[in-house]
DNA sequence: TCAAAAGTGTTATCCTTACACCCATGT
DNA sequence: ACATGGGTGTAAGGATAACACTTTTGA
């Protein structure tokens, strides 16, 4: 039987200055590239005489390079593929990794310290916003400009040139999986392929992205030529942790609909529109106010702290907390968003 | 860096008969125990070298062990606790398990075989209903017997014996746990914890049970006395093989929720009798006929053939096709089975 | 007094839920 | 004719979706 090495990787969701953002550590050093360090998730190698579980080796590496005692941990995909981990120039060791997503509080400026577990500063670590990884993800300002601008010509011009060299094993074609990812007409010809924006098909998207050899990561992997090497689409990061991280938005912005996780990353108290721009900035999309509202106290997520908070320019509004009861009395206790609430 | 072992395993999932079944090879010869051997999944180790991705490392096993050429696949976990995976008395050199849920069709007696892929019988395997794993799964026929008459009042007894000597680092209370899971009031004080059953809470229910030392596997790992040696509920399987296929029972019944899998275990044709009875077989519970109806008509998820099925005691029923073209139309076809739906 | 943000109210429409009833076939 | 299972219709209630409007604060 052969060995194998295992990576366990996690993305440590927070919230920052109302963005979602992970925490990000320098590339580990074994890589002895020359080129600029891409930014990391927080992992290391899982050793079953050390650890006793998957999950405790992980809160192990996450707790030794940032400091960070992870609560909420949600496994994602154990990610296997040879040429896709290992690069090109390095024949790595390990072939294998297991992605996580944890959720956690952030200490900001506008969010008191108080119960807000601080990492100290063990080793360099730091909050990177999630959208520029993923520009196109963040709909919260309407269609992101880059997606006409220079994504989907980029891609519909791939689509053209190698239409015809399909890989064998697909059951759709790659113009339909771009059609249904990206919710737009990819075919020069066709018409009515018109679909929606799908908030959830993150991970298509960047499969799709990688693919076409429109991320920094294809060539990298020597997978497509150099040809786009100038124009990358968002932020590189280290290793496949780019896809991991991808994976870990979209498990988050599925999760959130049915389970009442927003509130891991919210402090013991908020507003009701703290916790809509919560969810905004994790979903990516501007949602309806009264709808929200109506949504959350329907939903009995929340009950009123008493306190209100302090103004910001305008009426002070009231603050809540989460009513953890709820996770026993409904089997599906989440922020249900249909089409009344998302703008 | 240490190197483990990586088996992938397969739960194999047809309907055969009316109910689902999967595909049970004999246990791996490699365990080499004198009692008799529990079923198992067809598995294998994963070798980088050979195996260009986890997936096809996977159906490279499970052709060669049973000879079918799988369809649709779907990763449900990495497993790797040791005590559970690792026996006591053998040293296994894996460690790990990444576990996988495939979906194909079965021919039985009532369906022809035509456009049903029948493996050669390369090798020995058998269909095995599921519901002899756990048979508390099953409410087809109204709340499961065993229920009250033995698996309630064994859990009870545990909990009320071992009340106090919590394993540290859980956000519940066992008590709180099992409510939830089985629905049913588990405190011996306890009032209103009344809960509903909630089908999709497989793994959490055999998680308990083996907690419990109720399931075969707990003692034959070591973990708990032999006090219920005599008595166990369900029938074992090899290694952590009955984990994974609670995970993919569960994985099952929900996604079909919001994805048309089932579909993947129906043949060409069918009535909508028969998609029903493979709903229910599959969720475990008896569904509300003309609701049924009307919703899947709405979702567009069939469209008739213009057959009609010979008849079997009554008006012969309207033969139905799956309509492929929702896979693009809609952001999440499946039969939401709603309160109106399950009787 | 005005801007800014919080919070409440209302209405049409569609879907959910729970019924009852009719239809086509084999024996 | 009648048992058996297939198939259709409809009405009440609740959730969804999209409005407009009032209230409370700081500047």
């Amino acid at each position: 039987m052969q060995s194998i090495g295992l990576d366990l990787t996690a993305a440590v969701v927070a919230l920052v200055d109302g963005n979602p953002a992970i925490v990000a550590v320098p590339q580990s050093v074994d890589a002895g590239k020359t080129d600029a360090p891409d930014p990391a998730l927080p992992s290391g190698p899982f050793e079953p005489l050390k650890h006793r579980t998957l999950e405790l080796g992980l809160r192990g590496f996450v707790e030794a390079q940032t400091g960070f005692r992870l609560g909420y941990i949600e496994q994602l995909y154990a990610f296997g593929d040879r040429g896709r981990h290992a690069t090109a120039q390095t024949d790595t060791p390990h072939m294998l990794s297991v992605g996580y997503v944890a959720l956690t509080r952030a200490y900001t400026d506008s969010q008191p310290a108080q119960s807000v577990v601080q990492p100290e500063p063990h080793d360099e670590w730091s909050w990177q916003h999630w959208y520029g990884f993923f520009p196109w993800e963040d709909w919260r300002d309407g269609r992101p400009a880059i997606l006409e601008a220079n994504l989907l010509p980029r891609l519909r011009h791939w689509l053209a040139e190698t239409s015809g060299d399909e890989p064998p094993g697909r059951t759709m074609s790659r113009q339909r999986r771009a059609a249904l990812a990206f919710g737009a007409t990819l075919s020069p010809t066709g018409p009515a392929d018109e679909a929606i924006w799908d908030e959830e098909r993150v991970l298509e998207r960047y499969e799709l992205l990688y693919e076409a050899g429109l991320v920094g990561e294809a060539w990298r992997d020597g997978r497509t030529d150099r040809a786009h090497e100038d124009a990358p689409l968002g932020r590189r990061m280290a290793l496949d942790h780019r896809r991991i991280l991808a994976t870990a938005i979209a498990r988050l912005r599925g999760k959130m609909k049915y389970r009442p996780v927003v509130f891991e990353m919210m402090p013991e108290a908020f507003t009701l529109t703290d916790l809509q721009l919560a969810v905004e900035a994790i979903s990516g999309r501007r949602l309806h106010k009264q709808n929200f509202r109506r949504l959350v106290d329907r939903a009995g997520l929340v009950e009123p702290t008493g306190g209100t908070a302090v103004a910001t320019g305008g009426r002070p509004a009231a603050l809540y907390r989460f009513r953890r009861e709820v996770t026993a009395e409904r089997p599906a206790a989440g922020l249900r968003l249909g089409q009344s609430v998302v703008r």
